[in-house]
RNA sequence: GUGAGUGUAGCUCAAUUGGUUAGAGCACCUGACUGUGGCUCAGGAUGUUGGGGGUUCAAGUCCCCUCACUCACCCCA
């Protein structure tokens, strides 16, 4: 039932032991290809100064518009519950002095006041890398390949890379006078959402969903045709190295990414089994965000992805499996001092185990059943007689007396397959 | 922020054109089982029908408000 007294904050879930459990897999699934491909990690706060995300994300955006958890806190600093990750790791490098070239990767929760829907919280997770100070275009194919292998290692086979190129400080305001001289010829033939477009940021029109304003496009100029020299030959050489590399995409000339930071290439996975929310990961460059923040001019480039999309995307659990864990079982009372003793070896050598303060076997069996415990370790007055323990595989069923000093082995060996 | 849809037991869902005591499956509890979980059988408990107001002789059912969830738009992960 919903809406009880005390219920969840809207936009945050609950993970929940299976959930927490597939998490961390996802995490440290990343952890270790961002470390392969020689990434460290970095932790920033969770907030930051709200003008942080300001100068960002760009003074109209929405993300700052409308999106943001600002907060003035006791002394009237004013706050922001960070919604996106690049600009808490921009601000560490020039505040702490790191020397570039950087490799760094990070992994959090992220903010956005929005209404919830299929793949979109409140409360998301990102896992993300950013490389700092490499213009060459083959860091680029570097991250994209990176994020590809991570999609590919997590089983997610229909993932799809998109890739654009919008251009720099040099070709872009004369493509973009462009656009807006073909646009504004036929503003009757727009939806409401894109004539606002066309005056705040023309080149998202390019990405309208609606049928009508996409037809209308198709004739319209495209920024990756109309690349500066040294823009095109950076594209040039990035889809060379990708192909070199054997890896798939697609080029998407409407692929305009919403953060205002980015230049050049831009890229995005998608996953067609996860809703109107598709996008499971995007990225791409932004050499002109350090100098932006009153650093030094720094190139870089960057890609996160959500968790929970990712989630979504990947294929279903197979069967919970049982835990590795073993759950004693005390026949009487009299018992329960040496099962008591076990249970501490147990611990002390590291094997998970547990017991049941049940006074009949039967309880103990279903307590360590309902645990989904992979095994039964029972105490009787026999066992205890001859100095052994029954040991019960609660797979199959089988039951085996064994000298009580084998324990441990004979459970880590259960617990092998 | 905009729009649409949905809220009935822990879960998934029933309940004639408004009509008497709101049902079922699964899950749960008890017993058959005094040294053994799952399987089987026999019993058992469970609801302020999300909340508030209204219409009516009568509301789970109709109307209004509110809350929550879902999906989509916007935007993005």
């Amino acid at each position: 039932m919903s809406g009880g007294k005390h219920a969840r904050p809207k936009g945050t879930r609950d993970w929940m032991p299976e959930d927490a459990t597939a998490r961390r897999r996802v995490e440290q699934a990343f952890r270790h290809t961002a470390a392969v491909f020689g990434f460290q990690e970095i932790i920033t706060p969770t907030f930051e100064h709200t003008e942080i995300f300001i100068k960002s994300s760009g003074e109209g955006s929405d993300v700052v518009t409308k999106e943001m958890y600002s907060f003035e806190d006791r002394a009237g600093r004013n706050l922001t519950l960070r919604p996106e990750g690049t600009p808490g790791v921009v601000r560490a490098v020039l505040e702490e002095r790191m020397k570039p070239p950087l490799r760094l990767y990070y992994h959090g929760p992220y903010f956005r006041y929005g209404r919830p829907q299929k793949g979109r919280l409140r409360e998301f997770h990102q896992l993300g890398v950013e490389v700092i100070g490499e213009r060459n275009p083959a860091v680029d194919v570097e991250v994209i390949q990176l994020g590809a292998w991570f999609f590919e290692r997590l089983g997610i086979a229909d993932c799809a890379t998109q890739l654009n190129s919008i251009g720099c400080r040099e070709c872009r305001p004369a493509y973009r006078a462009e656009l807006v001289a073909f646009l504004s010829g036929r503003v009757a033939a727009l939806c409401e959402d894109c004539r606002t477009r066309l005056e705040r940021n023309p080149m998202r029109v390019l990405d309208c969903k609606r049928e009508t304003c996409r037809l209308q496009f198709a004739e319209a100029p495209k920024p990756a045709g109309h690349l500066c020299p040294s823009c095109a030959e950076h594209f040039a050489r990035v889809r060379a190295e990708l192909d070199r590399r054997g890896l798939r995409y697609e080029l998407n000339d409407r692929l305009v990414r919403g953060l205002d930071y980015y230049n050049r290439t831009t890229f995005e996975y998608l996953s067609a089994r996860i809703g109107a929310q598709d996008s499971i990961g995007g990225g791409g460059r932004y050499d002109y965000l350090f100098e932006e923040f009153g650093g030094p001019s720094l190139p870089a480039v960057g890609f996160a992805l959500g968790l929970e999309r990712t989630m979504m995307a990947m294929a279903e659990n197979p069967a919970p499996a049982r835990r590795r864990l073993a759950f004693l079982v005390c026949v009487t009372e009299a018992q329960r001092p040496a099962a008591v003793d076990l249970l501490a070896r147990l611990r002390a050598d590291g094997v998970a185990a547990q017991m049941s303060y049940e006074d009949k076997p039967g309880r103990q069996f279903k307590a360590a059943d309902a645990a989904r415990a992979a095994c039964c370790v029972v105490l009787g007055p026999d066992e205890v007689a001859r100095g052994t323990v029954s040991l019960k595989d609660l797979v199959t069923g089988e039951q085996t007396e064994i000298p009580a000093n084998i324990v441990i082995p004979e459970v880590r060996a259960l617990f092998r397959d």
